[in-house]
DNA sequence: AGGAGGCCCTGTCGGC
DNA sequence: TGCCGACAGGGCCTCC
């Protein structure tokens, strides 16, 4: 599932290859991805404009594109949802299983596939507007996310994976961020003391900060036809020997020793999402 | 209004 | 071996 790590890494590497193109048509395979909106309305909106910048906030990415002759940008928002990938092909190649959209760019395309069609491509930007602090932007400081966490009773995970404060952790790194930190995961958000405030905080950017790092220097598969080997969402490319598995700390590791202490890893649940820690590493206050 | 829970969707995996 | 049900979980929607 994708993350922010993975979508930032995905932002850097569509950038280069996106920017300055100009968008001939585009076509829907899959409606459900284009929702609320209609293909058509979509094709209407994005065809002939020129694309001059991808960004990002939170799991989010979009396209900047401008109307031919006029300096105003808007935003085309895809989200990847848990299955989607987004890459450049040439034209004459075959589109693979499950595409949900084409963005023809002359000779090459950009291909949205998405098997699951939990993704989304669309021009609101409702979701966008609604994002909260991005976990690796420069606003998102120890204050921020005392904030975050303070008045509700919720548990820390649980808020933690609401985008509406904190944007882009999702259920991996989240367990990932709580381990490093020695937080328990069913701890009350708001009766976390600074001195846990603030090791999160720290664990959140250095563990985002230090995935992005690593996802940039490996050569990636986006467009998902070889197997994921476990290292990145994205898997490597074949033109790059297989990674070890060695990647995360707590999650998918339920039984296994703690990285840490040794103690078996147990998973729980909350919120309907499994919750991977440590229960000696990690006890509440 | 904030929070909880259901739903969407299909590849994968475990059990029989 | 093969079939089938359970499971995975982002965001979004509805209900309380």
């Amino acid at each position: 599932m994708p993350e922010l790590p993975e979508v930032e890494v995905l932002r850097c590497n569509l950038e280069p290859l996106l920017v300055g193109k100009r968008i001939s048509d585009f076509q829907v395979l899959k409606p459900r991805v284009v929702r609320p909106e209609s293909p058509q309305q979509l094709e209407n909106g994005v065809a002939g404009c020129s694309i001059k910048g991808v960004g990002r906030k939170g799991k989010f990415l979009w396209l900047d594109l401008a109307k031919a002759r006029s300096r105003t940008t808007f935003h085309l928002t895809i989200h990847l949802g848990m299955t989607g990938r987004l890459f450049v092909q040439d034209s004459g190649d075959p589109l693979p299983g499950h595409t949900a959209a084409v963005l023809g760019l002359g000779r090459k395309r950009l291909v949205f596939r998405d098997p699951r069609s939990f993704g989304r491509v669309t021009l609101e930007t409702d979701s966008l507007d609604q994002l909260g602090v991005d976990a690796l932007s420069d606003e998102f400081l120890v204050e921020r996310l005392r904030d975050a966490l303070a008045i509700t009773g919720q548990a820390v995970k649980v808020r933690l994976m609401d985008q509406r404060h904190i944007a882009g952790l999702g259920n991996i790194y989240v367990c990932e961020v709580l381990h490093l930190a020695r937080v328990s995961p069913f701890e009350a958000a708001s009766k976390l003391p600074l001195g846990k405030v603030k090791a999160l905080h720290q664990a959140i950017r250095n563990t985002l900060q230090k995935q992005v790092e690593l996802g940039l220097k490996l050569k990636l598969d986006f467009a998902g036809e070889g197997k994921s080997d476990g290292l990145f969402y994205f898997g490597s490319a074949s033109t790059q020997a297989p990674q070890s598995r060695e990647r995360f700390r707590v999650y998918g590791r339920e039984g296994e020793a703690c990285p840490t202490c040794g103690s078996k890893i147990v998973r729980a649940e909350q919120s309907k999402r499994g919750t991977f820690f440590c229960p000696q590493c990690q006890q509440r206050e």
